[in-house]
DNA sequence: GCTAATTTGTAACTGAATGTAACAGTATCT
DNA sequence: AGATACTGTTACATTCAGTTACAAATTAGC
């Protein structure tokens, strides 16, 4: 097994920062964070990546002056993000040297996606993607986008079953609110946790679980949710 | 595996680029986007691609300059895409020096094979249409035009043909509305989302889906509509 | 060509899904 | 216990989808 790429992300949000590197580490990834452009630039030079997710907004100094600074002597992906879709346009007349760029929010799958593309390494995505899990009696289908227990079909609206689907990929481990929010409305997403919590709530009750006492959807106290592996009895 | 052929698309108008740049990404190229001509002009001396898709009307200089003067440097194909058909006398008498001329609306599927043509790629379109699709019970004749579903016919307009084909071609994944209704109209039609919708609905009454609990074509709430590769039990 | 029938699009209304704020309740810590 | 931090849920606001009724466009039949 060759060694595993190493990604700089540059990023002045700290909670964005967080979600994209604990993304990439999962997928397999050496990363570093940085929240400035001049450390961006020293940490280049000391130990330079194979690339940098750089976004453009930054507090020292702007994006696209980071990103030719680095041009001068980084050879490897420069990724930029950017908050809207107009200062692309600039960004793209400025002649960065930039590799691509991807507009926020964006889904983590889709910049993997394009963060492989630029590695030119396979998209493992579509291969992975049996679409099926099942535990005990419960059944998802990521196809039909359907739910099954105990042979007897759960209604769930969209959201309801992406959330879902997401805790069963990650049956065991304890995802956060952020973590959930980011995978299902795209890093860089604004709006409130609580919007997770509710979901929860909805989920537990058409699952049968009682919000005091969860034996399914586990709440983990001051961390996130856990979907119980073995709860679903058959 | 050869590397995927590098597309550029200029282009103003925000979504339709998206949407050409997502088909486009779909059929295996490797697409960039940019909004304006000098940005194209840039883009295609830094990194020229093998072909770049020209929309003629552009924010900051007319497409027939942009596309004279990057025939000075740049030396792969050239396809414009021009709103209205009297603009292409205009420019054919001009001598721009691209490559095809293609008027919107446009189907994907007519860009797609215009470019291939391009590129001397072969069409694949023609090869893998097998213009018959089969999901259980459920089967489509995309020559005759018809559905046949637990072996009776089903009577559907041609709009409603084309749509069910559509989704059926592309089962299992999420369409939205905008790609839809692309491929239905072309790139470029002007009209509302609603009239999918509308069609959606006309379809799930013939199919005898009930469309407060879709199991054969599914809404998926703030994306678009799913077919349900499953759901059509022999 | 014309008219009638059919198909398709649009606007408007209705209802469902989702997000937000607020508050009540529960765990944790000192 | 009291203070604090976190979670669950209710009620409401907002956004989005489904459908009806009608207008426009298209097609079929003269």
């Amino acid at each position: 097994m060759k060694t595993a790429d190493r990604l700089l992300i540059v990023e002045d949000d700290e909670r964005l920062a967080d979600l994209i590197s604990t993304y990439f580490s999962r997928s397999g990834f050496n990363v570093s964070v940085v929240g400035d452009g001049n450390s961006a630039i020293k940490k280049c030079k000391k130990d330079p990546p194979q690339l940098v997710i750089l976004d453009l907004m930054l507090p020292d100094m702007d994006g696209i002056s980071v990103c030719r600074e680095m041009r001068l002597f980084f050879t490897g992906k420069i990724l930029i993000l950017t908050a809207s879709s107009s200062d692309i346009d600039q960004v793209v007349g400025f002649e960065t040297g930039a590799d691509d760029y991807v507009i926020k929010p964006v889904e983590p799958r889709v910049l993997l996606a394009r963060v492989n593309s630029l590695l030119k390494r396979r998209a493992f995505d579509t291969q992975h993607n049996a679409n099926l899990l099942a535990f005990g009696a419960m059944k998802l289908n990521n196809q039909a986008k359907t739910v099954e227990y105990k042979t007897k079909p759960i209604n769930l609206t969209s959201h309801e079953f992406e959330l879902l689907y997401l805790l069963a990929e990650n049956a065991g481990e304890v995802l956060t609110r952020d973590e959930i929010y980011s995978c299902l409305r795209g890093f860089g997403y604004d709006g409130t946790d609580r919007a997770v919590d509710i979901k929860i709530s909805r989920l537990r009750k058409k699952l049968g679980d009682d919000a005091n006492e969860p034996q399914r959807i586990k709440t983990i106290w001051g961390k996130g949710y856990l979907f119980v592996p073995t709860a679903w009895s058959d």
